[in-house]
DNA sequence: CGGCCGGTTGACAATGGTCAACAAGCGTGG
DNA sequence: CCACGCTTGTTGACCATTGTCAACCGGCCG
């Protein structure tokens, strides 16, 4: 929660220096949002950003309450998830730092959403984003190649959870965490797993009893190799493409 | 085919006329992307458009193909899939009169479409489109807002796919089409269901046995009737509702 | 008339779910 | 320091929903 700096309204470019220090600290500066702004425009969106450090389980979002703040994830991850009346759960996806929570959105949120682990977020207040929008049509650009970005993904996801195998859903989902380790610059051989079997089996449309045997038969098939801290070693890329029935 | 008329570059408003016949006529006009427009912004953006009757499962876009145009559907419908190497199929949106189809895409369609019945589109130049959104922020702002609803729609749909079984899929499918049928102003108890049972099935990811199986038992429990034409009554939409486990 | 397509129904199989037991890790408190 | 309980993950036995394969029906078009 530390923010706060004056805003330059100057016609010239600001010094980086403007900047608050969370922004220039900040890792995905060049993946989320604000890279599509310039430094004056930067500093004007971090004049109205406020930041959040979130544990395991910390509540962002609830379905159905009024959508009054948007986030960048900076750390961590998030998942979103939508409940049934009877409390059946589906997560609809997963956050990772430079990723954007809030595109989807009428005036109430649509989804819950919740830290994985300990987590950083900057948060928006939606107006007054909205409002930058129409100074800025760069980010309101920016923001439709994401949410069409999203919406490729969703169909992906469509797919896998209408027509895909449990052993395919799984090898898709650990490709696919590989393929984003890959966008960060990271190692796609030894992929990050932050979450519980619950929740993978709730994103792949699966029981937890499902997702923990899939993990056993890839494991004992030398597919993959759980490591120390949520870590999986994925040695044979290809063969997990192939058993994830990707092209 | 029919289009190509002067297109009016003067700063007052065109009058209605300026506009081909083809738009004049159009029924939609007040749901699609044009109704973010005025006039004269009406009369450009027909400029580029043409206009296509296609027959069932005439092909629209194919996944991976360049994507150099998009489409506004003005009768009919249309239905979006995606296929497995080895041919599944996931059927990943039904478009109506009003839907727009080409706000998810990179440089290529992400997803194949064909014509459900006979069905006619408006189709635009791509790059000209987006030549104009440059002009019409307005404009960007409709298709920004309209990929918000797509997305809140495409998470629902994952819901429905990961957690809902046989029959709350079939209900929530005829609950969606009716709330649809209500919006553009018809009876809600009464939908119209143009596509085949193979279809319905890869739309909520089941055979066309499982679908036919619970279009039986909804009907024999009298929650539905089957009529005519492909029509289908829902006498007692709240009963639907909770059959679908809709809040 | 005949063949084809879409839809329905039946018998059976299989994937994945349910229920239950158990193991391992971890924090708390006696 | 260890015991206890809680949570998470794993495994097994069994079951049910849905898929598979096949037959059949009716309508439509050549």
């Amino acid at each position: 929660m530390d923010t706060a700096v004056p805003i330059s309204t100057g016609d010239k470019l600001c010094a980086p220096e403007c900047l608050p220090e969370s922004c220039r600290n900040c890792s995905v500066r060049h993946l989320a949002i604000c890279a599509a702004l310039n430094t004056t425009e930067m500093v004007e969106l971090s004049g109205i950003a406020s930041f959040q450090e979130l544990q395991n389980h910390d509540p962002i979002t609830s379905e159905g309450e009024v959508a009054d703040s948007v986030f960048n994830v900076t750390a961590g991850a998030v998942e979103l998830y939508k409940l049934l009346p009877d409390g059946r759960r589906q997560v609809t996806g997963f956050l990772f730092p430079g990723d954007f929570l809030g595109i989807a959105m009428n005036e109430r949120y649509s989804y819950s959403s919740e830290a994985v682990g300990n987590t950083r977020l900057c948060r928006f207040p939606r107006k007054k984003l909205e409002a930058m929008l129409d100074r800025m049509p760069q980010l309101e650009r920016r923001l439709l190649s994401m949410a069409s970005n999203e919406l490729i993904q969703a169909q992906d996801q469509m797919l896998l959870l209408g027509r895909k195998t449990a052993k395919e859903k799984l090898c898709s989902f650990l490709l696919n965490l590989s393929k984003r380790a890959a966008s960060r610059g990271e190692d796609p051989s030894v992929v990050h797993v932050p979450m519980s079997r619950s929740d993978i089996g709730d994103y792949l449309g699966l029981t937890t009893e499902t997702v923990s045997r899939n993990f056993t038969q890839l494991k004992t098939k030398g597919v993959i190799r759980l490591l120390e801290g949520g870590m999986v070693h994925l040695p044979d890329l290809e063969r997990v493409r192939e058993l994830a029935e990707e092209a």
